[in-house]
DNA sequence: TGTACATCAGTGAACGCGCGTTCACTGATGTAC
DNA sequence: TGTACATCAGTGAACGCGCGTTCACTGATGTAC
């Protein structure tokens, strides 16, 4: 660490300095050259630890799913009932959205998905966050207290309608909800409410 | 049109070229020079129609807006009551996503939005396109067929799941499911479905 | 109807820029004996 | 414990690239008289 050789965890660090570029000046502005000088590296080292750009790239928006699957399991644990539990990963995910919106945009570029694109690790870290909402669909049906039907279906549902919100909030003409607190909180109450009736046994 | 001169209308030429660049090789491949290139024009021939690159970029986030209120006006035309015009309306929603995938990629880029982008014109696009789905809703309301609430609220909620729905076929991990169109079809109802249980008075 | 002239939309050369990527290199670290 | 050596993670110079943007220019078009 002290010494420029032998950096220690240069890679560790390199994600680090990644995570801050886009945070600071959005996806777009991500580049190798960029992140090696914040990391106060030549602009060569980085090959060392990543193939390309491109494999930068899916190893922050990898850090940044699993972050995502931690708040998702945490979120999941504070519901007692799985209704409350629906409710809890609704709320995270779109606080995760409002805190982060630059990294909330990375782990959705298409260029992470694509063919060709080194995006196995990210599909991946993209299910495990996922697997709280299906587990608590389920539950719910367990229960009968939500509505019969494939549990897939019913998560997709859950699934689309709140990151819709999230991305009207970071993307599109909700900017200004996302930017008051109170509205904001309004807003996502609206959202979740109307997305667990939906999931509801009626 | 026949001479290079006074080419009559090569700032539609221009637009014209950047959708074909755009659906051909995705928005980040979006340049002037290309688009001039395309047009067969030099390089410096489209900074007689627009400022910049960004300015460039909203013209073309707003023909695909204009082309998506089209498609929504017509949608609520061809349903009979308000329901059948939220599932039009839906629908096509998500077939203009499936269809242009990188149209709508780009309609929904930050930098339309953010301080200091020309993006009112686009802004004004995007709350047309949306006005459909809140006439329909209001209707809907108004008929005692949907539940009390506020219009904006339950549109809202519409509007998120189906555009979070669309989102997650372009970008997410839904890609398989938009490749084949008897999943996507059922999907799609699928979701539409539960929206409209959402909307629903029980 | 002609003519002089302003305007306007193109051209092509030129600029600087930051990027990704490669390469031969160097010096610190770890290991076999 | 020392020593020779392989390995490994850095460096810095160099390359080519396409881009945005500017500029003086040119020739077609429209207009005043």
């Amino acid at each position: 660490m002290v010494d420029a050789y032998h950096h220690g965890d240069l890679r560790r660090a390199l994600v680090e300095a990644a995570l801050a570029v886009i945070d600071e000046d959005g996806v777009d502005a991500l580049t190798l050259r960029g992140v090696a000088r914040r990391a106060g590296v030549s602009h060569a080292a980085p090959y060392h630890h990543f193939a390309d750009l491109a494999d930068l790239r899916a190893a922050v928006a990898a850090e940044c799913f699993a972050d995502l699957r931690d708040r998702m399991v945490r979120a999941r644990a504070a519901g007692a009932s799985p209704d409350r539990q629906v409710r809890e990963l609704g709320r995270s995910y779109i606080d995760y959205a409002v805190e982060r919106p630059n990294r909330f945009r990375l782990m959705w570029r298409p260029e992470l998905r694509g063919p060709g694109a080194p995006g196995e690790v990210v599909a991946l870290a993209g299910e495990e966050s996922y697997r709280p909402l299906l587990a608590a669909v389920a539950a719910g049906q367990h229960t009968r207290l939500f509505r019969a039907g494939e549990v897939p279906d019913l998560a997709l549902f859950a699934w689309a309608t709140v990151h819709g919100f999230a991305t009207l909030l970071v993307d599109g003409p909700l900017a200004d909800t996302a930017a008051d607190p109170a509205r904001l909180a309004a807003a996502a109450e609206n959202v979740v409410e109307l997305t667990l009736t939906g999931l509801l046994r009626h």
